[in-house]
DNA sequence: CCTACCGATCGGTAGG
DNA sequence: CCTACCGATCGGTAGG
């Protein structure tokens, strides 16, 4: 007669990641306590130490867990023709944000925190990379099809990444779906601009 | 043989914001105390108080005090030829920060707490209304001018925010110069091919 | 403006 | 995991 394990027994890291999220959310990175945590989490604040030894550590954990959700994302794009990949991924990393507002300002406060601390600027950093490195793959795999002009791949991913950021910083400050729809058809011109401009 | 005034006797306000923006350098937004502001100020909290009555009022009236700082800048531009005044006007926007960088990190950290602060949102979206009316004006006036093509003004100004904004989160968040320069560079692409794509 | 102090809350721990 | 508690620090105030 025992409880189903899977709905009484969840992992209780995951859990408190969740709360974790909730309790960002609601009070913002400057009033996020371990208490408000807990109280999201359901248990003592015990509890939670009991889980992470510190709250530096339960912060670190929550912005990796944070992060992988984000690569998860951008990683199902598989599509290999280098147009539509460009494509989708630029829909990924501009439209698909406006169904995920709470994770954009969870990440922009977060960030916002790096001059400050530098496990967030190590995690930060990785994940830029991997996101810019997937851009150059696809840039480069057009140039070499023939589809793209051969451009400058470096500069181009920079700039894809400075209106993806730049879209999302405003989506979050300014609360305007807009930004992400005139970002994604910035980059979509800037594309056209700089890699099939001779066509 | 008094001190001398100008030496000895200097506004409060204005110290306290110099004080603010020292402390807000050095520890961060979330760990910006009354108590670290006062130690700067080099009195005591009860002193800070004295001028401002709460944290909240400390800290509007401190926005305040950045972004008439931000905007001055911005205001020097003052030539009339339009291509030569937008220019002038991205360099101001994008150049310009590089000697800036600790009014970068502090703007960037105010600027994510606007979710949870709407006297904050207000100043932001007034600053960037401005800023935003100036890009505005200079593409109309190029347009009537003939010097741009007739483009959706709207678009575009969002468009260069978008970079502008982009550039700065990652000067701040990836400690790269790099950022500044190849936004100056992509605004700049983006500038010829929306607006003198034709000539 | 200062000294001295307030109640509230912080992150973290002991003992079970 | 909980209860109970720790010292430290928080924003803010009284009285001068």
């Amino acid at each position: 007669m025992a409880d189903t394990p899977t709905e009484a027994d969840p992992d209780p890291h995951e859990e408190i990641m969740r709360a974790t999220y909730r309790a960002l959310r609601e009070h913002g990175y400057a009033d996020l306590t371990i208490k408000r945590i807990a109280d999201e989490y359901g248990k003592s604040t015990a509890a939670i130490h009991y889980h992470y030894d510190t709250k530096d550590d339960l912060l670190t954990a929550f912005l990796d867990f944070i992060l992988d959700q984000f690569k998860d994302t951008v990683h199902e794009v598989e599509t290999t023709d280098p147009e539509q990949r460009l494509e989708l991924l630029l829909d990924k990393l501009l439209v698909d944000p406006r169904d995920h507002q709470d994770l954009l300002v969870a990440i922009l406060e977060m960030r916002s925190q790096v001059p400050y601390n530098d496990q967030f600027r190590e995690r930060f950093q990785q994940n830029d990379e991997y996101v810019q490195y997937l851009l150059r793959t696809v840039i480069d795999q057009g140039i070499k099809t023939g589809v793209f002009d051969d451009v400058d791949t470096d500069h181009v991913a920079q700039a894809l990444m400075i209106i993806v950021d730049g879209a999302r910083t405003r989506a979050v400050v300014f609360d305007e779906e807009d930004s992400l729809e005139t970002a994604r058809q910035t980059a979509a011109e800037y594309v056209t601009a700089a890699l099939v401009a001779d066509d």
